[in-house]
DNA sequence: AATCGCCTCAACCGCACCATA
DNA sequence: CTATGGTGCGGTTGAGGCGAT
């Protein structure tokens, strides 16, 4: 018995020859493919719709990248599994001409045991041996302190954020912005010193602030207000406390760890991503936007039953802390004294 | 050269969801 | 409301490649 779809004929299955290949090359460059399940007739195939729909997607789809996965595609299936899971779907959008069984693939064979033999649980990120943590948080003079006796290699727990900066910085679509990603100002470079963590405290119910160090190492202190989830009502403000005040939309700048004024996590903070900036707005790229949309949904969704432990969110701090300085991408440096 | 074991990755399977009749 | 077909997704499988013995 065979699928639905192809219960009809003899499907075959297995491996495609180049025969095959080429007939459902012809067939769609021509005719486009239109319902999967009439392919394999019109093309004069033995197979399934469905088969052919996996073959073209993951194989004969002329804008695939072919190759291996490049370091930043790795870091960004690592920073987007660690909060969407095993959604490779999802994970794969951001990666252009990739996959998601290519992406399920390089991660069951690849980068699941890198994590593991760096002491992370795949599933969760979490260092597997909690019991070995040594950490302070310690609330003396509004600073944060973080240490363990055991990690020799920096988690890259964080470094979404500088992937997020290398992409802005490049002009593509960025996964998820911080707020200086947002900003509706004629004064760009202004804003683009404030490559700022996303690491904040909670002072106030709509009001978000965290500490940035530009690359002169002067630190800015920066506040978010986050009332309302509705760019239409919004009356978004963002200031600093040495720059001219900009504009941005009135949502949190990104779905990370926003803690309390003690370091704890607040989990009636609703962490979304970000909109797009003006610019991308600007453009008459439908397609785009409603991506857009299904992710923030799914981001919605996601920090619905998404609770951080506090495992998680030492060993992102702890990372980010120790990272900052490692990674070429990373444009900022930390203030912890917030 | 033959065999074994591990790894990769293309492809399949089952299920969920959605649209439509 | 229910049945049906189409599509998409995530988990799993297994053929083939490759290094070690």
């Amino acid at each position: 018995m065979g699928h639905r779809c192809c219960s009809k004929q003899k499907a075959k299955k297995g491996l495609w020859s180049p025969e095959e290949d080429e007939k459902l090359i012809t067939h769609i460059t021509t005719y486009g493919h239109g319902s999967w399940s009439s392919i394999p007739k019109l093309a004069g195939l033995q197979r399934c719709g469905k088969s052919c729909r996996l073959r073209w997607i993951n194989y004969l789809r002329p804008d695939l990248k072919k190759g291996s996965f490049t370091q930043e595609e790795e870091q960004i299936i690592i920073d987007v599994h660690r909060i969407l899971g095993n959604r490779w779907a999802q994970i794969a959008k951001h990666l252009p001409g990739r996959t998601d069984n290519e992406v399920k693939n390089f991660w069951n064979s690849s980068i699941k045991k890198k994590l593991i033999s760096q002491g992370l649980d795949p599933q969760t990120h979490n260092l597997i041996s909690s019991s070995s943590h040594q950490r302070a948080f310690s609330n003396k003079n509004n600073s944060f302190v973080v240490s363990h006796e055991n990690q020799k290699q920096p988690i890259s727990a964080f470094s979404m954020i500088s992937v997020v900066h290398e992409k802005t910085k490049h002009n593509s679509s960025p996964l998820i912005s911080p707020p200086y990603n947002n900003v509706q100002t004629t004064d760009i470079s202004t804003v683009d010193q404030y490559k700022g963590p996303i690491i904040g405290v909670k002072n106030s119910s709509n009001l978000a602030t965290w500490t940035v160090k530009d690359q002169n190492y002067s630190s800015h202190d920066m506040q978010y207000y986050y009332g309302s989830s509705s760019i239409e009502n919004s009356t978004p403000n963002i200031s600093s406390s040495s720059s001219s005040s900009v504009d941005i939309y009135q949502h949190l700048p990104m779905p990370g760890l926003l803690l309390d004024e003690f370091g704890i996590w607040d989990s009636s903070f609703q962490p979304f991503e970000a909109p797009k900036t003006i610019s991308e707005d600007l453009g008459d790229n439908h397609q785009e936007q409603q991506l857009q949309q299904n992710d923030e949904k799914i981001w919605d969704k996601n920090f619905e039953n998404y609770s951080f432990d506090h495992g998680f969110m030492e060993s992102a701090l702890l990372s980010e802390a120790l990272l900052c300085h490692d990674l070429s991408s990373v444009q900022y440096d930390l203030a912890w004294n917030y």
